[in-house]
DNA sequence: CTCCACATGTAACCGGTTACATGATTTT
DNA sequence: AAAATCATGTAACCGGTTACATGTGGAG
């Protein structure tokens, strides 16, 4: 899949792979982030397959870069993958879930899994807040510094809107099972 | 992770790698599910830790199973990562996400993007109404198979909740998403 | 007689993370 | 003088999937 983040990144225009991480943490990154290594190493193989094309940008100040550009290839595969249906959910995994699934029926292990889900339930808080707050000026610089991305940018705020409705819903699950483990377990 | 939910199946009792994977698909299939060739690689791996023990059962009507049992090192090892704060919040992926944000801001693939957003619409629906229907109806059948079990039974209810709210608020986005798209993208 | 459920495993591969390695320039 | 940001890469490892391989017994 990381195939495709890239090929969508220089599709907006050349950048590098260090630029595309940083793209990647303020707007995929909640729901798909890698780290740089990976990221010169698929870029590498996509040069190999011919659908980006790189050269070395020195800069005077700075270390050199090594800039992608999409090529028409790789605008073709890049197409391709947006028309091709998507016909299954993806599977998730959820550590937490998986710790409320196996908690001990022993209550004086209660405590202990009470603290770990007040904890989420603080983290998942403020990723809302981010979503609501920090986000939203992410977006309107992003389109401040690139007007010609705007209709890009209601895709963006899409997300960032899945990301709210998605905090939303776990904290109030949370809430619910910190009052059920309170009381009932 | 695998490890924790081997560790944890066998916590209620002895079982073979098949019956595991059984277990797996209707109780934490929905946020986590592996292959049966991981499951039979990994209880190999467990057991040369000593954290499990197997032997071979032989069947009459049936192939012989290999059937594992949790030793004290394995209940001691369940515990310790039960009492283990979990920090972090799990990262998530999501290919439709994806979709969206990298979708063509070309009008005419616009049709093509409803599509795959409808179709997730629906199957979503139909995991939100499985979460309603059949898991409660697994759930009181693991409780009248093993009453012993029955305090269990909460916890597993409480990872079905999550679903049924996870898939709400997809639903949910889903519909402002199509409506959205549909009128102002 | 064929298909399905039961049952266990190995090997190759793949996407992604962690650790290692290097080095320039700017800010504190 | 130290720390942060900019910048690029390689190698080892790991969790998990896909494909391969084998075989039993019961149901239709």
């Amino acid at each position: 899949m990381l195939k495709f983040i890239l090929l969508g990144f220089l599709s907006y225009r050349p950048l590098s792979g260090y630029d595309i991480e940083h793209w990647m943490r303020v707007s995929t990154g909640h729901f798909w982030h890698v780290k740089l290594s990976q990221i010169y190493t698929t870029l590498k193989k996509l040069e190999a397959e011919g659908l980006v094309r790189s050269e070395i940008e020195p800069q005077a100040d700075r270390p050199d870069r090594r800039v992608y550009t999409l090529t028409d290839a790789g605008m073709v595969e890049l197409d391709q993958w947006r028309s091709e249906m998507l016909v299954e959910m993806d599977s998730k995994k959820d550590t937490l879930l998986l710790k409320v699934f196996f908690a001990s029926p022993d209550a004086s292990q209660k405590e202990s899994l009470l603290a770990q889900l007040r904890l989420q339930l603080d983290l998942h808080q403020k990723q809302k807040q981010r979503y609501e707050e920090e986000t939203p000026e992410a977006i309107a610089g992003f389109i401040e510094r690139q007007p010609e991305l705007a209709p890009h940018s209601k895709l963006w705020d899409l997300t960032r809107r899945y990301g709210v409705l998605y905090e939303e819903g776990y904290i109030q699950w949370l809430q619910e099972a910190i009052q059920m483990i309170e009381n009932e377990l």
